[in-house]
Order: structure tokens, then sequence, then C-alpha cells
DNA sequence: ACGCCACCTGTCCTTGTGGACAATACAGTC
DNA sequence: GACTGTATTGTCCACAAGGACAGGTGGCGT
């Protein structure tokens, strides 16, 4: 279906090199990062890293220094020996576009790269469930469209910047209104949500009770 | 590396239909929603399905009465020809595997099927960054546990009240101590967590931003 | 035309808040 | 014993916040 891809491996595992040789008709190894920097260079963009090249060190290998700068307009793919979902949100925040278990079936793994070298993501499904839940216990901020339901539109935009910590002052120049007007919609505010200061209403518009 | 598997189309659209045909070898074709019983009673899991189907009704899909029966065994593609990220997260809690576009090309198609059919799941890069966005906002409410890094214990207690809305004096008596004690309290409190107020204060504590 | 409502502004006043400067007491450490 | 960190309290002060009271404008529907 996709036409085979120039592979980059990244690792230091010489056992975990030699199982992946088999992803690729000429996959190309490396040991650091410093290999992404050639690997672009040369034109190509699909790569599988290995994460376990941080365990020697201190700093998880996506925050490395190197990392960010290196990603950029490239397709990886983070493999972990012992994948965990927090790990998995971290390298996918950073720019990763797939995560997976590194000795996963090398027929997975090419399914797995295919995708990502198509430009499209590859999430497994234990951290993808995990995704959902946590949105899921999330989507009650629906009162979050709830706390301005009997505000006017300039109440809220008021409301909005005096939850986040902006005085009166500064909402009234930001909206082009005199500091004493902001406190007139504030006031309206604070009866129409049953509040009686700035923090209670910023605990209200951020969901805490 | 996937044998090709039977593929069933769920569709009203016949258009959309003849697209779809050139999806695998023959796909089957059915119209509405009890044709999923049917398919795995003949021992399939693959379906491929319109979520325009609803689009004539009053419900969505996911939410109609078969939908959570008929969807358990089968893995799930479901296309939108709106594709929309809340449309996506209810299809994907309901049980889908997948959510795409209905006119993505078709070679995106099957190799969205091909990820489906063998077990994982296929989501798009714009849902999944805002899945990752919606979870990064959440996260750091691990900082719950980390915003009172440097504080003392006491510092920790008055921090505490006062990101709930407790005024000093209030503090004060809850802790049995003056009001002005509260307030040199906080003054360590603010400039540890390098806040100005007690409301950025409240923010930091609660985890928002 | 009248009333209702959103929006805007003014002055006066009370209170809570945060900061500056300073001091006492008590604990554990070197 | 000197030192350091924590907890406590004091006074004085500048300022933001919130409430009370009193307006002005413009749109919109009956």
């Amino acid at each position: 279906m996709s036409p085979p891809e120039a592979l980059l491996i990244l690792t230091d595992d010489d056992l975990l090199a030699a199982h992946w040789q088999g992803l690729a008709t000429a996959p190309v190894r490396a040991r650091g990062l410093d290999g992404l920097d050639a690997w672009r260079a040369a034109g190509h963009r699909l790569v599988l890293v290995d994460l376990g090249l941080a365990r020697g060190g201190t700093a998880a290998l996506w925050t490395r220094p190197g990392w960010q700068r290196n990603v950029a307009g490239l397709s990886i793919l983070a493999a972990s020996s012992q994948p965990d979902d927090d790990e998995g949100l971290a390298v996918l925040n950073a720019g990763a576009s797939g995560y997976c278990h590194t000795h996963a079936p090398l027929d997975t793994l090419r399914q797995a790269l295919d995708v990502v070298a198509s430009g499209e993501l590859w999430v497994g499904r234990a951290l993808l469930s995990r995704l959902l839940r946590l949105v899921d216990t999330r989507l009650p901020r629906r009162g979050l469209a709830d706390w301005a339901g009997p505000l006017t539109e300039r109440e809220r935009e008021v409301a909005q910047r005096a939850a986040t910590g902006d005085s009166n002052q500064a909402i009234g120049t930001a909206l082009g209104i005199t500091e004493r007007t902001v406190k007139a919609h504030l006031k309206a505010v604070f009866e129409k949500l049953a509040v009686t200061d700035r923090l209670q209403l910023a605990l209200r518009v951020h969901g805490v009770r």
C-alpha cells in the first residue's frame, strides 16, 4: 500500500537493533540523537526510536536539549520496553507520532511505521482508553458552559478575566471601558452566581467546588 | 501483512457506497444497524460505518438503542462527512475503534481498516491533538501534590484555606492564631510559589493552568 | 411612546489585602 | 553557645475590591 520508506532505527541495544533489522529492507542504525540531523539532511523522515536510550542517563530522552529541535519534520515512532501511559503521553506531547512496545510483533511494528510514515498517529489501545477516560471525567467541565448561564455577554467576558486573576483596572483597559464599569459588571456577576468575591468566582468558573 | 478481511460497509448513501467499493475485494453493503448482527453471526468483525446514517434522524447513530449491543465484538471504523472532535470522542467512547473522514483517500481508508482489523485504534491527528491538550491541562492536577513542595506545614494549612476563599481573619480563627500571623505565612507562601495574590494561589493549588 | 434591559459612568465609603520594618519565642544543628 | 529555621505578633501604610446611591445612553418589543 505504501512504498517502503527508508527507516532509521535509534537504539543502544544491539539485540534490539538485530530484532528490528527485519522491519525494512535496509534500516539504518544510529545510537544517539545526533543521528536525527543527518537523517533529515539526507531527506528522510521515518524514525523508530528506543526510549531505552534514556535509561542510562538521568533525563528522559524527549526532555533532552536536542530532542525538540531534532524531531521537527520527522515522523517518529517511539518504543518503550516497559510501556507506560504517562510516558506515552509525554512523548506524544513532545512531538512523537506514535508509541508502542519495543518487542511488539514485527508485523505490528511495520503497520505502526506505515501509519506514522503516512503522517497519521499510532496510539495503543490502553493509552487511548486512558485518554478517553481522562477526558470523560473531565467532561463535567460542561459546567463550564453552565456557569455563564444567566450572564450577559459582557458579564461573561469580565467574569472570565476576573477568574484568571486580572485586576479590575486591567480588565477595563483590555475591554476599553472604565474600571468603574468593570465593577458594575462584576457586581451583577456576583449576584447572579451567588458568590461574594472574585476568588469564589474563579473557583466556580474553573469547576472547583 | 494482514490477510484481506471481509468488510461490511454501512451507509444509506449510494454514492458513498460506490466510492467505498474499492476498499476491499468484495465488500458487503448494508443500510441499517440490523446488518451488524448478521455480520457478526457470519463470523466477521470488520465494519466501516457512515455516521451520516444518523443525519436523517434526531439521535446520533451511536446513541441509538441498537448500537451498544451491536458493536460488541466488532472492529468498527466510523466515518463522518464532517469530522468533528466531539463526535469523534463520542463514537470512540461508544466502542468504535476508529474515526475518519468519509471521503478520505482510499489508501488512507484501507490503512485505517488494516489498523482497526488488527485490533488497534485509528485516531486522526487533530482529534488526538485535542485529546492531548485536554489531558495536558488536566495533568497539572498532579501538581496538587507538588505545589506544596517548598512550603512548611503551617504555610500549607494557611495556603489551603486561603485557596478555598477563606479570609485571613477566618483562617486565623480556624487555626487559633492572629490575622497578622496568617498574613505573615501567606507572604512567605506567595514568595515561595512566585505568585502575587491569593487568587493566583488558588489557581495554582487547584491545578488551573 | 413607554417600559425593559444591556451597557456604561460617576462619587463616596468601608474593608480586606499585601507589603515594609521590627520584634519575641522555641526548636534543632554545628 | 552561636546559628538557623519556623512560628508568632506588632504597627503603619498604600491600594484594590466591593457595596451603596445615582445617574446616562441606546436597542427592542408591546
